[in-house]
DNA sequence: ATGCCCTACTTGGTAGGA
């Protein structure tokens, strides 16, 4: 079982890219941030001709999630239950035994801003609704562009980032709590490439230099844990003209 | 260095991203 995340920045621009990572890699789920695009608007027919399913949960021009799969997905939630919100994040479904949460979370801009408080707000339902969703389904992956380098190894430049958005305290403190619920960094699982990461800023020749963070993850439940085959991050669409700033994370399960 | 690039949009500056 193979299951992969990605934010594609505007699936109308990456549509072209996707279909042929999925034609390379037939990943059998798929989780996409930053669509940009309504549900109207999704290319539901071009992935169904790819052998897709597609639960989406869009908006006009920012943000904007989706879940495709070979299954079909049951019981689907958009957004955490119970936390108003007019940002379209996160959508959660079942697919064959396995709980799926794909989630674009906020950016947080600045530490002190209004978008930042935002982020630990949204951060704190996130938690929230995580413990019950573990209860209910043991069997989950917490996908998605986090918006949070967990670690220093997980930046180029520790020093320059120390205290900014993504490295900040508060923001690594809810990446600790996410994993005291009983999930686990599938990519630190394994032995991993120094300098791992999963976006590269468009400016500064950043991925040629290969100066970016790892803001992309997969966190698997304890009782997944032992099935985790492997997990990489593809660099490959990032070498892609026009490409997303961020390149896909790819889990392999076993059983 | 409030700079750099990319995307969307009330299509020309602006907002947002990270």
């Amino acid at each position: 079982m193979k299951l992969a995340t990605w934010n594609v920045n505007s699936l109308a621009v990456r549509l072209p890219q996707l279909l042929a990572w999925l034609a390379e890699h037939h990943p059998d789920t798929v989780v996409l941030q930053e669509t940009k695009l309504t549900d109207d608007k999704f290319p539901v027919a071009e992935l169904a001709e790819a052998g897709y399913l597609a639960q989406v949960f869009g908006q006009k021009t920012y943000n904007g999630v989706a879940l495709l799969s070979r299954e079909p997905a049951a019981d689907v939630v958009k957004n955490i239950p119970g936390f108003e919100d007019p940002q379209a994040r996160v959508i959660a479904g079942t697919v064959g035994s396995l709980r799926v949460v794909g989630a674009y979370f906020p950016n947080g801009q600045a530490p002190g801003s209004e978008k930042f408080a935002y982020k630990m707000r949204w951060l704190e339902a996130l938690h929230e609704w995580l413990k019950a969703e573990l209860q209910r389904y043991p069997r989950l992956l917490l996908m998605g562009d986090y918006n949070v380098a967990p670690e220093d190894a997980d930046v180029h430049d520790p020093v320059a980032w120390a205290g900014q958005i993504h490295c900040t305290p508060e923001e690594r403190e809810h990446f600790r709590q996410l994993l005291a619920l009983g999930l686990h960094d599938a990519f630190r699982l394994f032995e991993q490439p120094p300098k791992s990461w999963s976006w590269w800023d468009y400016r500064n020749l950043a991925f040629r230099r290969n100066q970016g963070l790892r803001i992309d993850h997969i966190l698997v439940s304890d009782v997944l844990k032992p099935q985790v085959a492997s997990c990489v991050i593809d660099k490959l669409p990032r070498k892609n003209e026009r490409p997303s700033d961020h390149a896909p994370v790819v889990i392999e399960l076993i059983g």
